[in-house]
DNA sequence: CTGAAAGCGCTTACAG
DNA sequence: CTGAAAGCGCTTACAG
């Protein structure tokens, strides 16, 4: 630390002279307080009390071989971090979850080369004892594969292409929740029905691309296909695309919400009503669906519950476990916009 | 760690065997390579590549009594995080800068009193150097009486509320940079000149605030001051407030971009033009000031520059010097609103 | 330049 | 229920 003038930090040692026990009955207390008398229990609290003990983690972890703290490990750049909320929910959520179970979490941003070699080097140095993986792309299979191999528990969000067998997962159910907004929009009588599809290195991207394509079937049209990479702008050069490609569509399921906000806007440029003429549905329920006009018609993932089956996936995987895989239903949430 | 049969982890021993040398030696290869020939490098060098050696975070920094990291605490919720891009900025830089000097940044986010109390507990318990105080609110005196106290070594972004001689700190001259802005205003040939002040509590808020008055001196109407929490709603509320009172103004100074960008927002629904009949100048040259219409003129807040000398004097006060504090300039940038 | 040894501050069988 | 002792994996004077 710095100051060479602050007091040396009081240890178990002092603890336990001050108590009148021995180290190992400080440390028993410590550590949940089992076999301590409760005459012992009382003199340890009071003599931490008083000396202002504060357990050191490095000599505890280097004891017990764990440090108590997990990494949320997001491949993406800080532009891409800020820009989609659904990160901000996963971050919240497991934030809340592990503080529960007191466990602590380090927050590592992987964006660059030189960022995931750092994130490797930190992770495969035991400075955590697991990884909840949050990446929508298929990228790094470097940095997985090492994390992976160094034998480090790793539990992804969403299926991580590649290591779908040999990692850990809770993911949406996406082809589901595709099929069920498609099946939507199809009620409503829409037939030519186009779609704004995710990144193609990402299972979301895919699988929400496959429940279209299923549930249309017969009715699938590969030119009513047009791809973004999530974001918002993306939504809106899609959606400009596929009107000069087919000015008859009648509805657009976009495979987030954030690219349905951005077709939003597009198609009020261009004048086109929604529902009216076009009907649009998004996927996520993110918090953008309600400030949109009209408000978006979406699928609701289950969030809260993703981040809190991870927290408890990695767990249960660090604890020795083999790693669980799940997949979460998800909602059709009706509001304006189909 | 895991799954008992996962292969033991070499150590320092392993590589010194495998190299022919003594712990020490390794250690001191480790550690700059200094008083240590050749050979006994090469060897070392070999042996680290053979065994696959890895340094153990937690022995290190029990024997050093150093974790090589420090924290981004940041006592805002989840919410303003996302939507202040100043934190992104603060973030991305000085992770920047402190991954050139090879210590790691752990991100703490403290919203709560739940939070505060990990976090309070987290950063007194040692397991990091030092922290980067970021937050704008006076707020938390508690938490950061508490670290203080521990003897963790602290820079403030902006001036630290209630600990500006205690805490080292780095900030824009926001009372030099309200002054600017509010002489550009002047200099248009605008007389009545109101202002969307930020947060009491945050020393931004209050030094923007007096440099609009100062500048003003006798000019200054107490009636076109307004309140804002820095939020574009809040803007936009103030705004409409400041019209209703004094619908003659000719001028808004904004304390930051977000809140200029709600002020602008509530002019356009208004059909007010700017900066036709009323000017609008902003705080921070934040990445909004280019997407409004019309664009913002702003006062640039040196970021980068912050990010990079806050890290800087942290450092300094982790190697045991005493903490400095740092004022840095801010930049006029004229756009179309102003 | 190098090695032997002590020390960093915990935890955990083990014996009692 | 409790204490003595070994061990976790490094670093750092110290002596040579």
């Amino acid at each position: 630390m710095n100051s060479g003038d602050r007091p040396r930090r009081p240890t178990v040692s002092d603890v336990a002279a001050e108590a009148g026990v021995s180290r190992g009955t400080v440390s028993r207390y410590l550590n949940g307080g089992h076999w301590v008398s409760p005459e012992a229990e009382a003199a340890v609290a009071a003599a931490i009390r008083k000396t202002g003990y504060r357990i050191n983690p490095h000599a505890r972890s280097l004891a017990t071989q764990r440090t108590n703290s997990v990494a949320f490990l997001l491949t993406e750049s800080f532009e891409r971090l800020f820009e989609d909320p659904n990160f901000a929910r996963l971050m919240r959520g497991t934030s809340a979850a592990l503080a529960e179970r007191d466990v602590s979490l380090v927050f590592i941003l992987a964006g660059s080369d030189a960022e995931r070699r750092r994130a490797r080097d930190f992770i495969t140095q035991g400075h955590v004892d697991g990884v909840l993986l949050v990446s929508s792309h298929a990228g790094e299979p470097g940095l997985i594969e090492e994390i992976h191999r160094a034998g480090v528990p790793v539990i992804a969000c969403g299926i991580p292409l590649g290591f779908e067998r040999k990692l850990g997962w809770v993911a949406a159910d996406d082809t589901t929740g595709a099929r069920e907004m498609t099946a939507h929009l199809r009620s409503l009588g829409r037939t030519r029905i186009a779609t704004i599809a995710g990144p193609r290195d990402t299972s979301g991207g895919i699988q929400r691309l496959t429940g279209f394509r299923e549930e249309l079937g017969e009715a699938f049209d590969a030119d009513l296909v047009e791809h973004g990479d999530y974001s918002r702008r993306s939504g809106r050069a899609a959606m400009a695309a596929l009107l000069e490609r087919a000015p008859d569509i009648d509805a657009v399921f976009a495979a987030n919400d954030l690219m349905a906000a951005g077709a939003l806007a597009e198609l009020a440029e261009r004048g086109i009503t929604v529902p009216g003429r076009i009907a649009v549905g998004g996927f996520d329920d993110a918090a953008v669906a309600v400030e949109t006009t009209p408000a978006l018609t979406t699928m609701r993932q289950p969030f809260d519950r993703i981040s809190q089956e991870m927290v408890r996936l990695l767990l249960e995987v660090i604890a020795g476990e083999k790693p669980a895989r799940m997949t979460l239903p998800t909602d059709l949430v009706v509001r304006d916009s189909a």
